[in-house]
DNA sequence: GCCGGCCATTTTGCATTCATTTTTTGTCAC
DNA sequence: GTGACAAAAAATGAATGCAAAATGGCCGGC
């Protein structure tokens, strides 16, 4: 069996993880989702080949609304599909991964001036309260509890900008990133851990300010400072530090 | 005959445009790219039910590829596919539209920051001229050619950020708002034109002085403007001036 | 005359089938 | 043993078929 895909039997990609209370009556759109998560979650490893039937016994379905589902996926970033050739985990280059983070940054940046124009008192509040627990977690050395919270803020400026078009395309191109980092085992470096508190700080402070350009600004350059850091690790991987007091 | 398409017999939807030289070897893909074309170019009304059968002989294929591609054309936002009831040509309230055009702001200001990073002064140059000439319209009150050459200017500077991911995502939105442009006839009003002119001689100053944050902010707010321009224009269309001495 | 339920037709969703293309395997010559 | 060629196997791309759902028309009732 060349397979890449661990062979353990009949279904195995789960029923959607429904963590958000989503539903979807079609069959190809529950597909979707189920495979989407289980491509974003790094369980197929890069640039491996994904026999169509194969998914097809894992999801119990036929191929069609398989297929319809992998167009989309395609269409997404998530795979590319080869004529004739099926479809394959898109490879993510060094300079696609920069791309992704330099779009993620000008999302983010554009979040906080839409954020600036109409977040309420009780948001800043909200996120102020996510900063001291991300504080928190930094204080304690938590990785994982930090990277989680981290993601919430930034989440929570995103939905602050009050755009669902911003929201999707953000949570699109985050999926993207989101599978490097489970396939690479992501994790920031030490050094940039404490500066990127710094920046965090500086964000919250430009937010209570709402002063627009300002936090346009730093969110740009806190995500490009992120984006430097994600590079250096993929490139040396050898220094990094995932939990240590 | 209940159909919105107009009913001139069978195939009615060209072989893809094929202007920008692409290929596209399976039917599905051909599919989608004329599709897409069709449905950007407003050849089919706001919400209008779209029987897949029908499509189907319009374009000589059978249902499998069509499918596919309309999955793909839902995912990129331009059609909407409502549970066993078919696909419909997406409606853009108002707000969808204010919406897209943030986000278009956001990721030309995105443009902007990284074209100064990494703009030639060649291109620099090209833009200018691109800019004199659009001046020339300007002067002409020639709207269409005014139009696309400001059109081409905005791309110039997408195409200076050096990111395909932007660029792609870029096109994507442009698409979007492009099939109301057309559908909904649109013109900007003769005030808004002096002052979009005055805009643009700060963007190519900004450019040129290669001032990061501030073509950033300018562009934004470029945008920003085209927005309350195209949502007046949408609330009270009588007040336009399409051509006139 | 208008409203609501019932049935025929249409349309969608998915499975299955058919036709190519690709990939693998097996064989033969060197 | 290695390489190339050819046939077999498998995979993809597209078409067709079938069941379920929705649409539209019709009739009866109020």
């Amino acid at each position: 069996m060349k397979s890449t895909i661990p062979d353990t039997g009949v279904p195995i990609i789960p029923p959607a993880g429904n963590g958000g209370d989503r539903q979807e009556a079609s069959l190809h759109g529950e597909i979707l989702l189920r495979l989407r998560d289980y491509v974003v979650e790094g369980n197929i490893p890069d640039g491996a080949r994904v026999p169509e039937r194969q998914l097809c016994e894992m999801l119990g379905i036929s191929r069609t609304p398989l297929r319809e589902a992998l167009k989309v996926l395609a269409a997404e970033g998530l795979i590319e599909l080869l004529p004739n050739r099926g479809a394959r985990v898109r490879q993510l280059s060094q300079r696609d991964l920069e791309e992704l983070f330099d779009v993620m940054a000008g999302l983010e940046s554009l979040a906080g001036r839409l954020a600036c124009e109409a977040i309420t008192d009780a948001e800043i509040a909200a996120i102020e309260q996510l900063h001291y627990e991300m504080y928190g977690h930094y204080l304690h050395r938590d990785m994982h509890g930090y990277f989680q919270t981290n993601q919430r803020i930034h989440e929570s400026i995103v939905a602050a900008a009050r755009n669902e078009t911003l929201k999707t395309a953000y949570a699109n191109f985050a999926g993207r990133i989101r599978r490097v980092r489970y396939s690479a085992n992501f994790a920031r470096k030490r050094q940039r851990w404490a500066e990127a508190m710094r920046e965090h700080e500086a964000i919250l402070d430009a937010l209570r300010r709402r002063a627009t350009s300002e936090l346009s600004d730093i969110l740009f350059q806190h995500l490009r400072n992120k984006r430097t850091a994600a590079i250096e690790h993929l490139t040396e991987p050898q220094e990094d530090s995932l939990a240590s007091p």
